[in-house]
RNA sequence: GGCCUGUUGGAGAAGCGGCUUAACUCACCACCCUUUCACGGUGGCAUUCAAGGGUUCGAAUCCCUUACAGGUCACCA
């Protein structure tokens, strides 16, 4: 009779580590009271994806709120879907964001006692609790071919049984260890399932921290824990993990709610405390047909933060906005706190909605505005540098050809009570404003300039000659908007649109067509910032040369 | 199909048995801001909480049924 020790140093003969040595090892953290271990396990298999940063939003502010930790492991067992580079490139995102690990896989380096925090450097950790499950006959080795799973799945589906190895159709659950050991020596390949002892129809109550306690049936399937590649599959490393790593609070997908039964099974059999578990609503989207479905990044661009990072987008607008998601008395609270910064924000998963958002973009707009507008000049200036040189090397060559021009610019407005709010993102920034730059400026009017049909081009020629010659700088901006009106009268134009209401055939129109012509003359565009602050900024003789430009060829 | 979860205006939501003739934010619309573009302000936008039934003096709030939607059923995480 071959014994279950027999097969276990059979399967990992150099294994000599025991579970106990991995608890001294990996001891508990000492931590104040209340404090929350939490962990952002991606898998480097792209880029980052907006509902991940909002699970990791929420893991970095749940360890913030409670000073605890908040680490990064690095979820790399599946080999065959792993992306090259695409860890590192996910830390750098999280940091552009402003969400920083105290811990763990970092990009270029892993920090902290519970590493390493890349599970394919783990793999003899794993083995060892293995190891332990296959003395004690709570796993064993499965030597089904991919053949015979499916003759079972197709047999279940026929005979209408749940889908799954368990019971009867695990096959090699009920075979004894002397034939093992024979198809071991053998070579027949195999994967190590976890025996369960779970019933289906028996329910455990579980508790989730956002969805409150429920049940759920009990898992009876022997799960793979170990794949013929020698590396864990999610579920058993996950297990391992969080507790070796000491995670208290696990927070995720609703997508891994269905497989709770499997992970509080394991965790219990293994004799180790469950940690507390929150289950995140997924960001949803309105979809072809109509319903509601997951943020995909193959068809939303949306859905990778990098589309976001490439728009020039403040990446404090986007993290505002997830916040907003998740907790609903965000909003009311940034409101209140003028759009400064969260941290002092406190987050609650019982605040939080259990239905999955539609991803609003243009909530994410308005939150982009409200913080560009509260950026002094030289912010704007670091940021759009920034941003510029990375993304958008036009941008970058327009600013650096004069900072101090290109801060004015910025300026329009600003500093004030309420400052405007023109910009949403950097990505838009040099169509906005290169009609600050003669060269550009020139540019955009080789295409023509589209004035208000209402006006002939004697109309505008007059006007716009009448204004060259006639509207002064020099004078504050009530002085400079009276000129305007004065010299709008003077060809026919109403000082105020109620006027024009009142006696339509009275005038040709109001100043605020004046203002247009003039808008369009000079900016190319029926939208710009204050017309009179623009024009002290091109400054009399280019506003000038700009008029007669034009004149001439009207 | 089984199991789990959910369903309040265009969107995010508050609400937890009477204080709700349903907060607040975004979007949209209208008006005002002695005057352009904005900013700002005011007002409008659910007689009703997926539908039906029940419990109750009283329900968006509790219970049941139905409908719809999402998640999940891998040697992927």
């Amino acid at each position: 009779m071959v014994t279950n020790k027999e097969i276990a140093e059979l399967i990992f003969p150099d294994i000599k580590e025991t579970i106990e040595d991995l608890e001294r090892k990996y001891p508990k953290r000492d931590l104040p009271e209340g404090a929350e271990v939490t962990r952002f396990a991606p898998s480097p298999t792209g880029f980052l994806h907006t509902g991940s940063l909002f699970t990791s939003m929420i893991c970095h502010k749940v360890a913030r709120d409670t000073n605890g930790v908040f680490y990064v492991r690095l979820e790399d067992t599946d080999t065959k879907r792993e992306i090259e580079g695409s860890g590192e490139q996910l830390l750098k995102q999280l940091h552009l964001f402003n969400i920083v690990p105290d811990e763990g896989y970092l990009g270029d380096r892993q920090v902290g006692k519970y590493g390493p925090y890349i599970q394919s450097q783990r793999a003899d950790l794993y083995k060892v609790v293995i190891k332990h499950l296959l003395e004690e006959g709570k796993a064993y080795p499965d030597f089904a071919s991919p053949e015979e799973l499916e003759e079972i799945r197709v047999k279940q589906e026929k005979e209408k049984l749940n889908p799954g190895y368990y019971g009867e159709f695990a096959k090699y659950r009920h075979i004894s260890n002397d034939e093992r050991k024979e198809r071991i020596l053998r070579g027949d390949s195999y994967v190590i399932r976890y025996k369960s002892q779970g019933d289906h129809n028996n329910k455990i109550p579980v508790s989730d921290l956002v969805h409150g306690d429920f049940e759920i049936a009990e898992n009876d399937l022997d799960i793979v824990i170990f794949k013929s590649d020698g590396l864990p599959t999610y579920h058993f490393a996950h297990v391992c993990d969080d507790h070796f790593m000491r995670t208290t609070t696990v927070i995720r997908g609703e997508e891994w709610i269905a497989s709770l039964p499997i992970h509080v099974q394991l965790f219990k059999d293994l004799g180790w405390e469950t940690p507390k578990y929150a289950h995140l609503p997924v960001i949803m989207k309105i979809g072809e047909n109509g319903n509601k479905r997951k943020l995909s990044k193959r068809l939303d661009n949306e859905a990778a933060v990098s589309y976001f990072l490439k728009d020039g987008y403040p990446s404090e607008a986007l993290v505002m906005y997830l916040m907003t998601i998740a907790n609903s008395n965000f909003e009311e609270w940034i409101f209140e706190h003028k759009f400064e910064h969260m941290e002092e924000f406190k987050f609650s998963f019982s605040k939080m909605s259990l239905e999955g958002a539609l991803f609003d973009m243009g909530k994410v707009n308005f939150f982009a505005k409200e913080i560009l507008g509260k950026k002094t000049k030289y912010e704007i200036r670091d940021m759009a540098k920034a941003y510029a040189s990375e993304f958008n090397p036009q941008l970058l060559s327009l600013i650096e050809r004069d900072e101090e021009y290109f801060m004015e610019i910025m300026n329009i407005e600003r500093e004030k009570e309420n400052p405007r709010k023109d910009y949403e993102k950097f990505g838009d920034l040099y169509e906005k404003i290169s009609f600050f730059y003669s060269d550009l400026y020139e540019e955009t009017c080789k295409n023509g300039l589209i004035f208000n049909e209402k006006f002939s081009n004697e109309v505008i020629k007059e006007v716009l000659t009448n204004i060259k010659n006639r509207l002064s700088l020099d004078q504050d901006e009530q002085s400079w908007f009276g000129n305007m009106k004065e010299i709008g009268e003077s060809v026919g134009f109403a000082p105020n649109g109620k006027l024009v209401k009142q006696n339509p055939d009275m005038y040709r129109g109001s100043v605020g067509d004046v203002a247009e012509m003039i808008r369009i003359a000079l900016t190319t565009k029926k939208n710009s910032p204050n017309l009179y602050y623009v024009m002290k900024i091109l400054k009399k003789e280019e506003c000038d040369r700009r008029f007669d430009n034009l004149i001439s060829k009207l």
